[in-house]
DNA sequence: GGACTGTAGATTGTCAACAATTTGCGATGT
DNA sequence: ACATCGCAAATTGTTGACAATCTACAGTCC
């Protein structure tokens, strides 16, 4: 939030959070392969800090579900079963309606400075599909998701929908599955975004729900003895 | 979890997790006000436990939503307005809309074990209407739409509810709305009930969404300068 | 008299040492 | 040879002390 000067308030809770925004990161990059422990006084040394801010940090990505922790054992990188998969692209469509609906039920206003924000991220899209930045492309394409959910204005819809982000970055990375084929990618998107500024509610819902399911497909379709495409 | 045998596998993490569930209990029951600071060492001395576990419960509850902290001034039991609570009920009726919808896409068995456990839910609200005992009530009201959501199976449907469903235990606890004819609630459970044995998916989804309008017209309408029923 | 500055108190944020628990390996007995 | 018991290393869980930051009050200057 900035002031009327375009002054930022600063305040809010930074080193755990710092910790936790730089730990999320890695993990859904990947750095950290699935089932991995983390140790918590090696990787306190180092980020150069202490391990009561790791530990908050820690125990705040097991709470978001990315991290997994065993009693007096540790805390491991989540292991993502076909079973999650199915979980997470569920919750996905079921929030991203709800937002859908939302938006559309809101102000001109809202929906064009959302489209724009959308416009702006399918333009990102299609610069790192020219150059085949996989990694670049799987943020680039929860970015766009975030910000629709976002432009429905719920703090609530977009604290869950992070988390859900999070794990889809986390699916995607880890079974490195370089999406089927681009192009279309930026497509689906950019029909996505065609349908939400022509104010088509249903056609709007039905392409969130294929959107979905053809996500899952390409997820859980091909099996893990594949490594690479 | 509860293997073969009936025994439990304990494993897991007790300490932060029972501080915090205590608490999140204390809260939603309206012992803490709305606003209130939570001092840690205090807190620590009363449950007889260190500043460490206790804080790892208070930023649990924060990053459930419950609580709210400043950086270096202290978390604070969070301030509901009119805006909030259209938020969480227009989450909880997108969420129990993916659960209605996953329920009835499932297996006969689930729904009928699902109808089982709510059934039973509502002869206990029952009970605690006719001893017009609100707390109860609140509890067993949100312990409906709990084992409604938990039906569908979804982990993390289950876990983005509970928040949800503490939210709105804090909604009508400290707005001090006695629902407004309680008759009228357990018939409108009875009624949801009904729909989902029945399999009506339609009238089940305008149920929901008919419950979630209701709700928030009850906590809005009146205004805050009046103290009681 | 009003506003600003400096200080005091309190509370949270961070840290390092101690205790408890678990896992793996090796010795022992059958 | 196999299973069981016991020990040792490593890691997490917990604790108390120290440091940084913020709020409130009092004193001073304009």
């Amino acid at each position: 939030m900035a002031t009327p000067d375009g002054l930022f308030v600063l305040e809010g809770r930074p080193t755990a959070q710092l910790i936790a925004d730089q730990l999320r990161e890695q993990i859904v990059q990947g750095t950290f392969r699935p089932g991995q422990q983390i140790n918590e006084s090696v990787m306190a040394g180092q980020l150069n800090t202490s391990r009561g801010p790791l530990r908050e940090a820690l125990q705040r990505l097991c709470q978001e579900g990315i991290l997994v922790s065993h009693r007096n054992r540790g805390v491991f990188v989540l292991e993502l079963e076909t079973e999650d998969i199915q979980e997470i692209y569920a919750v996905r469509e079921s929030v991203e309606s709800a937002a859908a609906n939302a938006l559309l039920d809101g102000s001109p206003e809202q929906i064009k400075a959302t489209c724009e924000v959308l416009r702006e991220t399918i333009g990102e899209m299609a610069k790192q599909v020219a150059v085949s930045d996989w990694q670049a492309i799987a943020r680039l394409d929860m970015q766009f998701h975030t910000s629709f959910v976002a432009g429905a204005g719920n703090s609530r819809l977009i604290r869950i929908y992070k988390t859900l982000a999070a794990e889809s970055r986390m699916c995607i990375v880890n079974l490195e599955v370089s999406y089927p084929r681009v192009d279309v990618l930026v497509e689906e998107h950019q029909n996505l975004l065609d349908l939400l500024e022509a104010g088509d509610r249903k056609g709007l819902l039905k392409a969130i729900k294929r959107h979905m399911q053809k996500a899952v497909e390409d997820l859980t379709e091909r099996q893990p003895d594949q490594v690479t495409a």
